[in-house]
DNA sequence: CGCTCATTTCTAAGCGCTCGCTTATGATGC
DNA sequence: GCATCATAAGCGAGCGCTTAGAAATGAGCG
C-alpha cells in the first residue's frame, strides 16, 4: 500500500508520507510546509517542484486515501455471497483499512476543510461511491428478508460511522491488530442489521 | 445549555462560542486569535483578559464539552430500568447530545492535539468516566443474560464510536433533528448487543 | 439618587517570529 | 547539454501575545 505509483517520483511519495504524519498529528492548519520538510531533512522549498501548494498536497493525499478505501472495499465485495456474509466481509475490510491506515484515514476524514471548494466536491463524490457499496448490500439484505433492520439509510449511516471512527482512536491499549478489529466489527455489523 | 455559568463574564462566553465555531470549521491550528476576535467585532487583544492564551481557550472549551456530555448521560441513566431500556436511553442521549452540540463536539473529539500534555490528561480522565457509564450498563446486561454480545469492551467501544462520529457529519440532508437521530441510534444500539 | 474611586475590560500599536510561497542559482543524471 | 530537482535567501503577510492607556463597570457612601 506504500507502493510508489507510476508517474510519481520517490520524493513526491516521501513528501506525502511526511505530510500525512504531520496532518494526522496536529491537523492541516497546524502543520507548516517547513515542518514537513524538516521531517525529511529537506529544504522548505523542496516540496514545490512536486506539489504546487500545501492545498494541492492535501488534495493528493485525500484523493489517494479515498480511492484506496473504495478500491479495497470493492475488491472484497462479492455479490454471490449470502447477504450477511457479504456485509461481514465488506465491513471487515472497511474497518481493517481504517485501522491499517489510521494516519491517512484521519487526514481523509477530518482535514478536508483545507481543500478548495472544487477539490472538496471531487472528494465527496468518491465518498458517495464508498457509501453506495454498503447501501447496495443493506438494501438487498432487507429486500431478501435476511436483514430485519427498518431503515436502510440509517443502518448504512451507522455502519459507516462505526468504521470511520476507528481512525480516531486506533491503535489503543486493547486493540493493535487491524485484522482482529475487522472481524469484531464485522460481527457487530451483522448483529445490527439482522 | 448556553446559560452563562457563574463566575464567568458574558464576554468570556461569547469568546468561547466564537472559538468553537471557528475551531469546528477550520481546526485549532487553522484558527487565529484575530479571526475569533473578528467574529465578535472585538480587537485582537480582547480575548486575553478572559483567557491567558489560545491553548487555555481550547482547554476551557474541551473541559466544558466533556463535562457537558458526561452530565447529560448521567442525568438520564437509571439503574432501575431493564438493561435494554437503560442502554437505549443513555445511547439516545449520547447521540442526541453530539448532534445538538455538533460544533462543540467536533472540537471536543478532534482538536485536542492543541492541548498541553497536562491539560490533555485531565480531559482524557473525564472521557474515561463517560465510557464507564456505557461499560457498566453493557457489563450488567451481559451478566443478566439480557445481552448476548460476546466482548463487553468491544461493544462499548463500538457504541461510543457510533455516537461520537455523529458530530463529524451532522446535520445532513436526511438528518436534522437530534431527538429523532437519538431514537434511531438507541434502537441500533440495542440490536447490536442483544 | 448622584458621586467617587478602584477594578475590570476594552483598543491601538507593535514586538519578534513564522507563515506560504517565489526567486536565483547550483547540483544531478539521462 | 538539457531538463529535473535541490538549495539558500528572502518577500509580504499574518501569527500569538504584550504593552500603555482609555473607557466602562460596580461598590460604598453622603
Amino acid at each position: 500500500m506504500t507502493v510508489t505509483r507510476t508517474g510519481e517520483s520517490a520524493a513526491a511519495e516521501r513528501i506525502r508520507q511526511a505530510a500525512i504524519a504531520s496532518f494526522a498529528e496536529v491537523g492541516y492548519g497546524g502543520t507548516s510546509t517547513r515542518q514537513i520538510a524538516k521531517r525529511l531533512n529537506m529544504s522548505a522549498a523542496a516540496m514545490y517542484p512536486h506539489y504546487r501548494s500545501k492545498e494541492e498536497l492535501l488534495y493528493a493525499i485525500a484523493l489517494d486515501g479515498h480511492r484506496g478505501v473504495l478500491a479495497a472495499m470493492r475488491a472484497v465485495d462479492d455479490s454471490d455471497l449470502p447477504d450477511s456474509e457479504r456485509l461481514r466481509v465488506v465491513v471487515e475490510e472497511f474497518a481493517r483499512w481504517q485501522a491499517e491506515h489510521h494516519e491517512l484515514a484521519k487526514v481523509v476524514q477530518y482535514e478536508l476543510h483545507g481543500l478548495t471548494r472544487e477539490h472538496y466536491r471531487t472528494i465527496t463524490a468518491i465518498r458517495r461511491e464508498t457509501t453506495e457499496v454498503l447501501a447496495e448490500i443493506v438494501r438487498r439484505g432487507i429486500a431478501s428478508g435476511e436483514f430485519t433492520v427498518g431503515a436502510a439509510d440509517d443502518a448504512v449511516l451507522a455502519l459507516s460511522s462505526l468504521c470511520v471512527d476507528v481512525c480516531r482512536w486506533f491503535p489503543s491499549r486493547t486493540h493493535r491488530d487491524p485484522v482482529v478489529l475487522g472481524r469484531t466489527y464485522g460481527d457487530l455489523a451483522i448483529r445490527m442489521v439482522r
